[in-house]
DNA sequence: TTGTACGCGTTATCAT
DNA sequence: ATGATAACGCGTACAA
């Protein structure tokens, strides 16, 4: 019969030692590397695994005052967060980044008033060492929280009063949104409109500006039909009003490639063929754009590689490393396939 | 100019106590709740605020021997993790009842062998007062971990080998499983197959189990395709195998809305209409079954549901209270629309 | 009502 | 190489 003891007390330091037949000391040091004898380290190995011990991680966090653990917020609204394909994306970067430095990516969903207070208090409680936020928006009360801890951080996009020496990393939405809207202009097309998505975040809003500077003179606000969500449904009836406002439009910017397939769905309703009709392109480069049929022109968005470089960030502050404090943009190629 | 101090040491109990003029006791009682006249709480309250005091975390799980915050572990492989749209919905359930009962869901992401080791770690270091595990397969190492620690834990879904004792939530993906595929005969289909997904999970091998068990004699191993994944591009792959190996197949039962979304693409290209030429049920009730066309027949899952449940399940074990510790299966309703 | 003092489980410093 | 011992910041009996 094992020891068992399934419902007794934790082992702590103190039993091994015991067991053992030495000091706590000595145990510390073959937990957390030292000079130990042959001898003793073997004693203390298998009272270690007699009496089933494993480390109190917050009495170790109280004394070395570091939890070996990074905070990874999403203060994205659960519809959005249920839908965008970047965010696992990310967090699975950031995840991998973490993991190679041993720490232990905590994910922390805010989806109330409630939460968000919540969260607050456990960043500041000293259970994690650092974090990375995710679509924050500009005035997120976040961001004055993250000032006073003053824990280090990393935003993941940038709201623009982002206080100095808050790094960030992501990618400039304005100019990939102008390159592919004149790539949809040199294939000829003359009356182009946009489907956009979430215009009171930077992102969303950039994504408007760089539409308009491609168009310039000939930008029509009234072919910018702006939706709440980056969402195939939003995607189809943002596509419905612009066909409204402008039946002869034949050309289609989606901010997202989730907004631009349920665009192609309205457009094959109403009978118009893709892309000789009407040229289609997206934004994200999700799973979206090859699902659909043509499968769509895009914009590559990096979302592991900005979840690894947010996490980077992190892990230099930590380490006191330098770090580019200014922010990070990353590449954004641009995909073109069969939609334009 | 304000006391600021950003960079200096945080500010304890001991600080506070300094500041109002009274002792460490008698701050703490003010945070915790205690007897303590309103005189002394206002000179507290007043210098918590000065000093910016937020109380350590660390410290207080220390000596509570508790944390106020339960794990949240997925174990999907995490391609399955970004596609399933389940896991955002029960998790989102689950954050809810967590943040009403004041804990902090804590999400922590397996995606390596690393990973696996140190979330075994995170659990057993007393980070969590409980746990809720999704998608374990039989015989997860994960499971041998629990029982070791003894933190009261949920499961969503059953592993067949679950110890008694550890609780979970689920659905009958067998009776549910066959109860649709019995509705897909009731339509007078003779050929059907099913497009099979990660059989090597007990809810994937269950459905399969239904679907065999609603044809009875009629069943066809062959017209059973086996999919590693959960995906529409893994349902279109399925479907043409089908296809291939029995041209005049009239029905079909896809384990997931997104393997039937997959399928009903392969079917169209094939110049099959469905319901007319092939019936297509799902599985899930997921925002693919809206979107594909027509929409999809399929059995509704109570993600959110499966998450909020198991969360009660580990907030009834940490105060005590009964609970069903065989396990809660969900009722899944048959949702109806037109692709079947 | 308030203050004192002990203990939570570790790590780290200092002798030995 | 190892053993005492002092923190780490907080909650809480117990005494006052």
């Amino acid at each position: 019969m094992p020891p068992s003891g399934s419902s007794s007390r934790r082992a702590t330091v103190h039993d091994v030692a015991a067991a053992a037949g030495v000091s706590r000391g000595t145990v510390s040091r073959v937990i957390n590397g030292g000079y130990v004898s042959p001898r003793a380290r073997a004693a203390i190995e298998a009272a270690i695994a007699e009496v089933g011990y494993v480390p109190n991680t917050a009495a170790r966090n109280l004394v070395t005052q570091r939890s070996q653990a990074v905070g990874f917020v999403v203060l994205e609204p659960h519809v959005l967060f249920l839908e965008d394909p970047n965010i696992g994306a990310i967090m699975l970067g950031a995840n991998a980044t973490l993991s190679d430095a041993d720490y232990q990516m905590v994910n922390l969903v805010v989806d109330s008033e409630r939460d968000t207070q919540r969260v607050s208090r456990y960043l500041s409680g000293g259970f994690v060492d650092g974090v990375i936020i995710v679509s924050a928006r500009t005035h997120d009360p976040i961001i004055r929280v993250l000032a006073q801890v003053g824990i280090p951080a990393a935003f993941v996009g940038h709201p623009r009063d982002l206080d100095r020496g808050i790094p960030f990393v992501g990618i400039d939405n304005t100019g990939s949104a102008r390159l592919i809207t004149e790539r949809l202009m040199a294939t000829g097309r003359r009356r182009i409109g946009m489907i956009a998505a979430a215009v009171d975040r930077d992102s969303g809003a950039d994504r408007v500006d760089g539409f308009r500077a491609a168009l310039g003179p000939r930008f029509d606000p009234d072919l910018v039909a702006e939706v709440p969500l980056y969402d195939y449904s939003w995607g189809a009836k943002g596509m419905r009003s612009l066909l409204e406002r402008e039946p002869a439009i034949d050309g289609v910017f989606a901010g997202s490639d989730a907004l631009a397939a349920g665009a192609l769905e309205v457009l094959r309703e109403a009978g118009l063929s893709v892309p000789r009709d009407v040229g289609v392109v997206g934004f994200d480069d999700s799973a979206w754009a090859v699902r659909t049929q043509p499968q769509l022109s895009t914009i590559h968005q990096p979302a592991a590689k900005l979840g690894a470089q947010a996490a980077d960030l992190v892990l230099r502050q930590l380490r006191g490393e330098p770090y580019a404090s200014e922010g990070i943009l990353l590449p954004t190629p641009i995909v073109w396939r069969g939609s334009a």
